[in-house]
DNA sequence: ATGTTCCGGTTGACCTGTCAACCTAAAAAT
DNA sequence: ATTTTTAGGTTGACAGGTCAACCGGAACAT
């Protein structure tokens, strides 16, 4: 059924059937990939680029707003933010005088960077995607939201 | 649909629809409840966790082997295995004396602790996909087969 | 047999992710 | 008004993952 080596079925009884075992291995492999693409046409991490990514989506935002969505790490987040601003890509003045939080978002610069690379991983998307029938998809999210919600319970 | 806060739906337009970004969310999730659990009844790692398992899965097997199955990274492996032979879990001699790859297999005490966290780990298992029907699981599955396979390219 | 190449495995350097403590400003309580 | 509490954000320390150089033995060539 499968088009891997032979040993490879020593194993494949004992581990196949952990969903967390396979979802972790296409994972990985996605952000090899992903990560790869960013190396080849910019200087991006893929951190940089999901920051940006969360940024360009909501139009501004302040860190906890992206946090909240994301549910990224508090400290990862501040830094690659830092990070971002030294580069010019964002902008991180807090623009209404009264409140104290940073409101973030892309500079004139990092909106160009984001469209030159998001066109990329559009492209992508539609490779990953392509012999995917929308159905499938709906299905599989639906699945990945049922596994995500079952990940909630910390007793297991 | 979903139960957000509202300030989720400002982001969602552009993010949920990228698979690896939800895939992402989802496995980091997932992840942390696996280490959870294991440092609940145990003293194992999630690399060590998972290296017991594919040794387990294996009966007995070379680093390479399990290498080629898993594809995590030569370094990791090597450190974990030696770790895992210092508390005693795995033993590893080069059972034959001609060949210089050293064969994993797990001792009787780390038979007994495979055996004692791996019921937890069905137990968990079955929560986690407890709602979710053979045939979704079934397609789900060979979704994520596909993406495997498409992140291949490199090119992208 | 000897030197070259290859492969399994180890090690060190680095980078990223994670956790927790902390600072500071704003809101709430008194 | 002053204190307490809460929340946004920063920082440091550490664990884990990743990359690449390296070591030594086996296979192979000559």
């Amino acid at each position: 059924m499968r088009n891997e080596p032979a040993s490879k079925d020593r194993f494949a009884a004992g581990l196949d059937s952990f969903v967390t075992f396979r979802l972790g291995q296409v994972q990985n492999r996605l952000n090899a990939q992903a990560a790869h693409v960013l190396r080849a046409r910019s200087s991006l991490s893929l951190t940089e680029w999901r920051v940006i990514s969360l940024i360009n989506a909501a139009g501004s935002a302040s860190a906890a707003e992206i946090l909240r969505v994301s549910r990224m790490d508090k400290g990862q987040l501040s830094r690659t933010v830092k990070s971002l601003v030294a580069k010019g890509i964002v902008n991180g003045e807090a623009e209404t005088g009264t409140r104290r939080q940073t409101i973030l978002s892309l500079s004139a610069e990092g909106k160009r960077l984001h469209g030159r690379i998001v066109a990329v991983m559009v492209e992508r998307q539609r490779h990953l995607t392509g012999g995917i029938s929308d159905r499938e998809l709906e299905a599989f999210y639906s699945v990945l939201d049922r596994l995500s919600a079952a990940s909630e319970r910390r007793e297991f």
